[in-house]
This record gives structure tokens, C-alpha cells and sequence, in this order.
RNA sequence: GCCUCUGUAGCUCAGUUGGUAGAGCAGUGGACUGAAAAUCCACGUGUCGCUGGUUCGAUUCCGGCCGGAGGCA
């Protein structure tokens, strides 16, 4: 008697690859909702920046885990994960497809296979006194303690590696499992989801990194500077302030560059950030079906939509569209 | 017009007391389980501006030419 599993649409692919504009058509064609797998969007405010879908484009579809937290609270995968499984159950409860959408490699895996993160709080004490116990001692030191207590981590995490060290030594000095040990368990529950992934913006390089200057542009234009001043002024989380799109304006506004020269600056680490996105693509966990790209854009073939009906078919309960 | 400096990897430059060259950035590939738009790892052949000369051998020295910057008139 195999357990009933729940239908998972999973579109991932990197910045500017055309994710909102499929995950909506999609979602009219299938009687989708979307949930959101993008860490930056998870805060309020930063609409330009993060790209949040605008009301036009969203066309009535309800988007879940956009605009959640304020920006000045720690956010993290573990509290991802709750809240993404809970939408998913929530939306095929109500006879809907959950589609999940985003171009976080890390929270779509956490999602797709499953993970169990333990709940509760992090040790921020004992996080940042590693952290300063890593700047001042060196990587080095902090690695060869690592490997007295959990070698199997050591071998896996570079010495270099700050925030890997100090997570996992993190973990060796607090009351429960090390990180080795929390990893197997965290894999013991199986995924109560048929995924089915679709992936963007995988095949044509050079159009990515034009959609990305393009969009850059774009964003200026509808107020990103305004957007960011505030965002700069404002107290913010840790997590929050990673977010591309405002740090790389901060020496325009001390005066330090000309505006052109920080839109590149922003160019460039958003083309970074969709490279690294593209190496989790291809080598980590979605492995699913490549949409190539065709006339400027990532679009999701009609043949594949028709075989997306019959998928969904295929489940015990089927699903009202 | 004259003088000085300068022309080396996509960019900024180093260097070879003459034996065909190397850094940073960019770029590419990779890793990724509580910060993940973060963090980290690996990867360096390019007519050494063009053209003559000296030399066994020139990117390196000398001449001419062509770019660029500054100065003097």
C-alpha cells in the first residue's frame, strides 16, 4: 500500500531566467498556486531589487512566502522549510497544485527531498564568538579542531571556509547532534512529494547575461535607488543584507563611484550569483527537464504543458482546475 | 614642431641585468543541510604595438614607423 504522494511542480533557474512569467502561466494552465523558494523574497519591502512579482504579474495567481519577515529578522533554511511544507500541504488540501518556484538551490532541495532541520533557535552567542575565534586564530586552527570532533565534516568543509567551520564546530559544541550525524537523520523521513522540475535559463549564456543588464536597467528605472537609500538607513538582519542590489550602491552614495560604475558593480555580481545558481542547477538536486531558450526568452513548450495535465492526472485525489 | 614618459592576458599593471612572461580583477568550472542573493575551492599561451638592425638567440638593447599621456614652444 503505497503511501498517497502529493504532486510538486518545482520550476527553478537562475536570476532573470524568466521564472515569474512561466510560474503564472503555468499556474492558470494547471490551477496552480505558487510558493515561493527565493531567499530574498521571503522579506518585506525590497520589491525592486528581489524582482517581486508585481500585482499585473502575478494575474490573480496567490503567491505563498513572499514578504513574510521583516528584513530585520534573522531568516533561515530550517524556517523555510517549515513554512514551504506547510504551504504545499495546504495548497493540495484545497484541490490546487503547489508549484514551487525560485532560484534558491539550497531551499528547493530542503523542500524536494525532504530534509527534517530540527526546530528551534540557533546558538547566536556561540555562532559569532566562533566567528571572531576564526578571524583571529585563522581558519586553520578552527579546521583542526573541527577534525577532533567530526572528522567526517572536516573532510568535506575547506579550512577557508568560514561560515561551513563555524556552522559545523557550531553545532560539535551544542547540546545536540554534530553536523555529520544531524545530516543522516535529517534524511530519514521520505519525500511525501512526486516532483516533477522544470529549469530555466540553463542553455543560452549570453542571453541570461543580457536579461540580467537588462534588467538591472529596469529596476533603476522603476526606483531601485530611492528603494535602496531606504533599505541602507534602515537596521537589518544579517540575512537581509546580503540581498544584492543595495550594498553594491553604498560607495555611489558615500560618493566614492560615479552611478554608472556601481550599475556595474551591480551587473556583475548578479551575473556571479546566476553562475553559482547554475552550477547548483546542473550538478546538485533538482535534475529535472531543461527548458531551452527560444526568441529571448526561457519558454515553457505547449507540449509540455498538455503532459504537465496528464502528470497531474495521474495522482489518487486528481486535481480541480 | 621639439622633449619626456608610455604601448605585455578581456581590464589595471609587474617582469625578463638578452634564453619567448606573471599578479590582481574579470571570466570559466566546481563545492554547497540552520547566513545560501551567502561562503568557499580550482583554473593563467598572450603575434610582450608594427618593422628593420645587433646577436647563436630580442618581448628585453639600438633605429624607424604607428598609437596613448604629459611638458615646452
Amino acid at each position: 500500500m503505497a503511501a498517497e504522494k502529493i504532486p510538486l511542480l518545482v520550476l527553478a533557474g537562475p536570476t532573470a531566467s524568466g521564472k515569474t512569467a512561466q510560474a503564472v502561466r503555468l499556474c492558470l494552465a494547471l490551477g496552480g498556486e505558487v510558493v515561493s523558494a527565493d531567499s530574498m523574497q521571503v522579506y518585506q519591502g525590497m520589491e525592486i531589487a528581489t524582482a517581486k512579482p508585481s500585482a499585473e504579474e502575478t494575474r490573480g495567481v496567490p503567491h505563498h512566502l513572499i514578504g513574510i519577515v521583516p528584513p530585520s529578522e534573522r531568516f533561515s533554511v530550517a524556517r523555510y522549510a517549515a513554512l514551504a511544507n506547510a504551504a504545499v500541504r495546504e495548497i493540495y488540501a484545497r484541490g490546487k497544485l503547489p508549484v514551487l518556484v525560485g532560484g534558491t538551490g539550497l531551499y528547493i532541495r530542503a523542500v524536494c527531498e525532504n530534509l527534517v532541520l530540527p526546530q528551534g533557535e540557533a546558538d547566536t552567542a556561540l555562532r559569532a564568538a566562533l566567528t571572531t575565534r576564526f578571524e583571529s586564530e585563522g581558519g586553520d586552527a578552527l579546521w583542526r579542531e573541527l577534525a577532533a570532533l567530526d572528522p567526517a565534516a572536516a573532510a568535506k568543509i575547506h579550512r577557508n571556509d568560514r561560515k561551513r567551520v563555524v556552522r559545523a564546530l557550531e553545532l560539535c559544541h551544542g547540546a545536540g547532534l554534530n553536523l555529520t550525524a544531524q545530516n543522516a537523520a535529517s534524511r530519514r523521513e521520505p519525500s511525501p512529494y512526486e516532483c516533477y522540475t522544470l529549469l530555466l535559463g540553463m542553455d543560452n549564456r549570453p542571453l541570461l547575461y543580457n536579461r540580467i543588464d537588462r534588467r538591472v536597467e529596469a529596476m533603476l528605472a522603476q526606483g531601485l535607488e530611492a528603494e535602496a537609500r531606504t533599505f541602507l538607513a534602515q537596521r537589518t538582519g544579517e540575512t537581509a543584507a546580503q540581498a544584492i542590489g543595495y550594498k553594491e550602491l553604498a560607495p555611489y552614495f558615500r560618493g566614492e563611484c560615479a552611478l554608472a560604475e556601481a550599475l556595474e558593480r551591480l551587473k556583475m555580481e548578479t551575473r556571479r550569483y546566476a553562475k553559482r545558481q547554475l552550477s547548483w542547477f546542473r550538478t546538485q538536486c533538482p535534475q529535472g527537464e531543461i527548458v531551452s531558450a527560444k526568441d529571448e526568452a526561457w519558454t515553457v513548450p505547449e507540449h509540455t504543458i498538455e503532459a504537465l495535465k496528464r502528470w497531474k492526472m495521474t495522482t489518487k485525489r486528481g486535481i480541480s482546475s
